[in-house]
DNA sequence: ATCCGATGTGGACACCGACAACATCAACCG
DNA sequence: CGGTTGATGTTGTCGGTGTCCACATCGGAT
């Protein structure tokens, strides 16, 4: 009599619950993480998912981790598609470009964008203390290759990364929940060259185009 | 035999829910602000807030616009103390100092500071389109004093707002509730200090201290 | 063949935001 | 002075959610 549709037993249903979860944060936000909903869509029981998450917020810890790499590989493309031969302009063309890549992605990417860097009632416990481990140490590679191209002084090398990652972070969170979300994408790109220029002569002290 | 130990009608109930409100929100952040216990604290039913306020949203909003003020006076009153008497320190210092104390307020207020500057279902509909207006207006007044005295360059006055905003409110973010959450006051205030030395090298182009 | 631990289910509880119907009360109008 | 009306507060309810508990199922080790 059982036409048996599904098995008892989903037989792996951690990760389909992960990127049920994740496909959920980037369209709603960590908020829109829903226990239930996720269940729901992977086709389970609610409670199915207290057998691989200790919590909600072991889920959506998950899930940030998931976006930091996003994010760190987003930028990590970005700077290795610079062309530039010559070492300084590499280097410096290299830095610009991982902060678009971090804005672009916060653009592209809210939902996911939010979570990687929220951390709401219960969630930060489940969370590696450096999560951003990834994006921040590339970053700081590509800091260090400016030190070794010559054009940041290592007396600046310190602080260095807070500021620039400071920058982009804020320009981010300004334009994508913040007050400047309702800036149009134009205004807002030649917002963030004005502003990664100010970055640049903060740094390195003049201009290079 | 009524002992009537409160009258029916609170008389002065929406300045008082609102009050509890900001209670609320400093101690637990957005998602503590929770109509129930709004009411609860008021000794009112639930319920009640809603002849006041349409929505969780719009309480929340209100909040969020009274985060604000309280953000923009702790600016202005830490920029309105600044000693210097040379015009140019001065206009650098009150630009510093307003800095400052938008971090200050960030670490100090982060339940406030994380609702203000949040927009999480249904709280965005409700908010004005410009309730950074007072901070923002304040960060360039201070910016065009620093062009009055001459140490900042006119034609680099466009998106230096940009830049000064987002590099404080990223620092704040990355600090508050982002990967930076763990790190020692002592420690923060050190990288507070080079990231602001970053933006005044930026700007005006060299360091006066 | 049997047992057992891992995995999934169904049911419950407390909490929340929101809606609807009702209660109270003051101010206004005759 | 009495009645009506509209603003304000209350009770009751509904659907949704996270979490706990007891139970069901099933594969693999004994």
């Amino acid at each position: 009599m059982s036409t048996r549709t599904q098995p008892y037993h989903h037989g792996n249903l951690r990760p389909v619950l992960v990127d049920t979860a994740v496909e959920l944060a980037r369209s709603t936000g960590p908020d829109g993480v829903v226990l239930r909903e996720v269940a729901r869509r992977a086709g389970v029981s609610h409670n199915a998912a207290y057998r691989h998450f200790e919590d909600r917020g072991a889920l959506l810890a998950e899930v940030a981790d998931r976006a930091m790499t996003q994010l760190e590989q987003a930028m990590r493309a970005r700077a290795d598609a610079v062309t530039a031969t010559d070492p300084v302009q590499r280097a410096v063309d290299r830095l610009g470009e991982t902060g678009r890549a971090y804005v672009e992605f916060a653009i592209a990417e809210p939902g996911l964008f939010a979570v990687a860097f929220t951390s709401p009632e219960g969630v930060a416990e489940h969370r590696d203390p450096d999560s951003a481990a990834g994006p921040y140490a590339f970053l700081n590679a590509v800091l260090d290759d400016l030190v070794e191209v010559g054009v940041l002084p290592r007396e600046r090398r310190a602080g260095a990364d807070e500021a620039c990652w400071a920058m982009v972070h804020g320009f981010a969170e300004l334009h994508v929940h913040g007050p400047l979300r309702e800036v149009p994408a134009e205004a807002r790109e030649e917002m963030l060259e004005s502003v990664l220029a100010v970055i640049r002569r903060g740094l390195i002290g003049q201009d290079p185009a």
